[in-house]
DNA sequence: CTGTTAGCGCATTCAT
DNA sequence: ATGAATGCGCTAACAG
């Protein structure tokens, strides 16, 4: 057992079975000049009879290119995410570039480790999901690699940034309770979570208040709860809020999970949904249509937006100037609220 | 450690600062022979300041290896497939190998061009999670490269997949059900899905046809309903059920989102759960604790699983024998089932 | 222990 | 249009 009887083919191999030179093969394949009609067809024969697939890391090596784009997220299974890594793989999908995942599972310092990790594959371009990494460093990346941040507004980078107007859907969702005659509007929002997300959802509070003094109504410090994003804060909210002794009609809150929450909180509490009180979330996530009663909610446009990231990355590598719209929320309606 | 680094210092200019060869670099940097302790901190110190990062691909090309291992799922944001990953991500986080995504998209053709890309990309090992490939392709690539394939069951590859044992899942839930007093116990089924889930969800039901019977009670087709997995076919597997005029008090359906769908159908129907009707899913979701009221389900082992995958792929690759057990879902207790 | 010498497989100049 | 030559950055076999 030699190791030649082993060895893969190269283009070697296939350019002694097509009487060419390597050259020529590299040139068929890669189209990258033209080449005599016979040869390239005997170059693509040779291909397939030996079942020739390249040597990624050989091309890599060769042509400093990876053919790949670097995609940074945060939790493979958080909903909104994962719908813009959708968006990425489709918007991927027809183009000669790869996607290389990597998880920074919320962690700063894996995060960090994650985003080296990436950049030590020579990714050609980066599309980095929310996070937390240093704006400083992102800048820094960003005059070397085509970089996207979607999810995320950095503020240095507005030609490379990415992201929903939390204001609005916060004031539209507002709005829809106060137009269906809502009052007293409780919102549960959440202070003090990571530093990325804080600022989106304190976008929707700005919103919520707006809304709510644009009808002529006061603000009322004791319909405001603080929560966490987790299913169970939303339960704890309510609790909370139903110990104030501060009536109510309707709830807002910044995200889905929390709503769930409270809409448990609701039925141990033996207080109806909608009929008692009205519930609005924020994401529309796969179980919203499906809670009871189903949930009203901002719906994000993720798919859309991961899509439209990559498109970026794509631009930003053949030097065009990326087109980056402010994306919105929005309403869906469903059976959690009615009219007061 | 900044971004700048990754440009254009190689192993040369280090050896220059150094004062050593550029092999003795290497020998330091991956450890594969003594080295004179003096130049050793030479060369560190040297490649801290050059900020120096080895070049991937040339790396790979020269070594034959390219540390990561390739993990082809199914859809980011399948709650089952991304606890799996979330396992092997653990499993593979103090290792020195990377892991690589592909997506398959429940997509026979892209799963299978995902799988190819994986190879082309020389991973060292690979972990398939679920997917429709076929037997036939997996067998032949673990001849040739580490494969473990993990929540599908390959009955020509005992030794490298990895599964749950659905049976006792679905007798355990009927037996429970069984157990609390209920006699006419609806099961809610998914045989025509994708081939590999569907032997999955025939194991549930073969599961439930056996506590019944061991029970001593008769198997009645009219308990059965067919639905597709989705949760929208829980809506419709109960309505047909209503229209069949079949009286029970429980439903076990093959998977939570179908049990979701079932709740909501059942609410609309002014139909109480669990005072007139008891529910058990199967998967224990992450919004199962939040439903009203909290749904009682199977828990799957989904990042156990992943894990123990992860060991095994790097088992393979040191020519160990993996240990790979059969798993269980476990039952989880809430409050959509009574005492009937 | 350590420097020297060859490749790894391919893309890309150069010549022709 | 095409073959020969060079190098991408690194590892490993071979001497010393």
């Amino acid at each position: 057992m030699t190791i030649e009887a082993h060895r893969k083919t190269t283009i070697m191999d296939i350019a002694a079975k097509a009487n060419v030179s390597p050259s020529t093969v590299s040139r068929v394949l890669r189209g990258s000049a033209e080449v005599a009609e016979a040869k390239r067809t005997a170059v693509m024969q040779a291909v397939t009879e030996l079942q020739y697939r390249p040597n990624i890391f050989a091309q890599s090596l060769a042509s400093g290119q990876s053919m790949t784009i670097g995609v940074l997220t945060q939790n493979f299974g958080s909903p909104f995410y994962d719908g813009i890594l959708h968006g990425i793989l489709l918007g991927l999908e027809k183009t000669e570039y790869w996607p290389l995942f990597a998880d920074g599972r919320w962690h700063p310092e894996i995060e960090l480790n994650a985003f080296h990790l990436l950049l030590d594959r020579r990714v050609d371009g980066l599309i980095v999901i929310g996070g937390q990494l240093a704006e400083e460093t992102l800048r820094t990346v960003a005059q070397r690699t085509p970089l996207i941040v979607v999810a995320r507004r950095i503020a240095a980078l507005p030609d490379n940034s990415l992201y929903l107007n939390n204001f609005a859907g916060g004031y539209n969702a507002t709005r829809y309770l106060l137009d269906m005659g809502h009052r007293d509007i409780v919102h549960i929002t959440a202070p003090n979570v990571n530093p990325i997300a804080i600022d989106d959802i304190e976008q929707r509070y700005q919103g919520y208040q707006q809304a709510i003094l644009d009808a002529g109504l006061q603000l009322d410090p004791r319909l405001v709860v603080e929560g966490n994003l987790q299913q169970q804060s939303g339960v704890l909210a309510v609790e909370m809020l139903l110990s104030r002794g501060r009536p109510f009609s309707a709830i807002f809150t910044a995200n889905d999970q929390m709503a769930f929450g409270a809409r448990l909180a609701l039925y141990r509490r033996g207080i109806r949904v909608p009929e008692d009180v009205s519930l609005v979330g924020f994401d529309d996530e796969a179980f919203a249509p499906y809670m009871v009663p189903p949930l009203t909610t901002m719906r994000q446009p993720a798919a859309e937006m991961g899509q439209t990231a990559a498109k970026a990355v794509l631009d930003l590598l053949n030097k065009k100037k990326p087109n980056l719209p402010l994306f919105e929320a929005n309403l869906v309606v469903r059976e959690s609220v009615t009219r007061h």
